[in-house]
DNA sequence: TGATCGGTTATGTCTATACATATTGTGTGG
DNA sequence: CCACACAATATGTATAGACATAACCGATCA
């Protein structure tokens, strides 16, 4: 547990979330306004105003000008999950990570990829799969198309020895990404490298990839029977 | 698309943002420190600190006093979802919202209830299954306990006309949570439930809920068939 | 009645300045 | 060559003061 440092915004803050989450104030009160609580906390408004607009950014407050500092009447549920690199997230675990590639091959875009990603035109992708493994068993399977369009050198990448994930990474750090989560049956495919039954129920994670408005590379991840998803807020 | 109104703060932030998304500065570059930055940008060392924090809490960049700014070599990828009352996401989406309330019971908790929300004492649950419908199909079954011990207004409460999702949000809405997203197959009663067959696989969210550290609620919801939960970062 | 125009108010942002604090690097003495 | 003290440095926080801006509200006028 890690005690955040004292500081007179701080204090304010957990002071003002304290009586919000213990209902003191509650839901759709106005909370005094900035001058008054510089005033009852004996510090300058502009430390008020940083802690109040992070109790604002969290969801505990709606704020408007001349109309004063609310407390939230729905508060928001926001669910934020860290995603990490597979293999991290195995080794984090205490397990040995292992990577395995498949295989790979270049195709002409398919129509369903072609809406998914936003792509018009026609042009070629590369097609990879691969299997992660956490000590000797199947954890998740991979399977990504890259957008050769968007980064041509992916045709030359060496995917047998860094996974794509990674070496994706490494050639466009930051992107933009939309993700989906559902449930799906156990094909062929993947109840063969999952080590399952055809149409055992798994976890699927989807996620498109766009590098400046660019589509990149989508790629579907179905995990291991009885996988969990987890976040605390 | 709400196109952020400017600000000096914001244009110091969108144009180093820029750089960092583009490449210009790599992973483990050091950037220039605040002083250099407040004068290029012909501001003050305050508007530059905002800026450069904020893109620190978004996982562009990370921070360390004397040692400087430097972009993330692992940039961080987050996922956060807002989590929306199941009633206001079925009518955002235009459809009908309908709840139809199955039943309710007061039990002993299980066993695997205790474990699941660290209770230690023995105590009683209130039970409850829902299924709430988009339109004419069903969108999601709910099976719920609500812990009596720490909410015994529960048990007169009438979930006939107000689902307990609203109820506890009105009764606690500031709360802590944990959710699980996972894969399940569907048994007789969420066949039945949702209409699909014996065995079709179902996304799954539970979620378990504190308030001020003490376990209130636990809830399992499961999907229609072909659900996803999707998000944009 | 109803629309419009200002004035008032609370938040939003910015500045200049100051001191605190973590961390790095340097130099000194053993 | 190492341990330790100390200076240098970049970020972290706080201050008072100022002006900007959105939004409410009442007054005025058609």
């Amino acid at each position: 547990m890690v005690e955040p440092v004292k500081s007179a915004f701080r204090t304010v803050k957990e002071t003002l979330k304290h009586k919000i989450v213990a209902g003191d104030w509650g839901p759709g009160d106005l909370i005094p306004n900035e001058v008054e609580l510089a005033a009852a906390f004996g510090c300058a408004r502009a430390t008020v105003n940083r802690a109040v607009r992070e109790l604002a950014d969290e969801g505990y407050v709606e704020r408007k000008r001349k109309a004063g500092t609310r407390v939230r009447t729905a508060p928001l549920r926001r669910a934020a999950f860290e995603i990490p690199v597979v293999g991290d997230e195995i080794a984090a675990r205490g397990s040995v990570y292992r990577y395995e590639h498949l295989g790979q091959q270049t195709l002409s875009t398919p129509r369903w990829l072609k809406a998914r990603m936003g792509l018009d035109h026609h042009g070629k992708m590369l097609h990879l799969t691969a299997v992660h493994y956490a000590d000797a068993n199947p954890y998740q399977f991979e399977a990504r198309w890259i957008n050769l369009a968007a980064l041509p050198q992916a045709a030359e990448a060496d995917f047998s020895l860094m996974g794509p994930t990674e070496w994706l990474i490494k050639t466009i750090p930051f992107s933009n990404v939309e993700m989906s989560f559902s449930a799906t049956a156990a094909d062929e495919e993947l109840a063969h490298h999952l080590v399952c039954r055809l149409g055992d129920p798994l976890f699927l994670a989807e996620r498109t990839t766009w590098w400046q408005a660019e589509p990149i590379t989508y790629v579907r991840l179905a995990f291991q029977r009885g996988h969990k998803m987890t976040t605390r807020v």
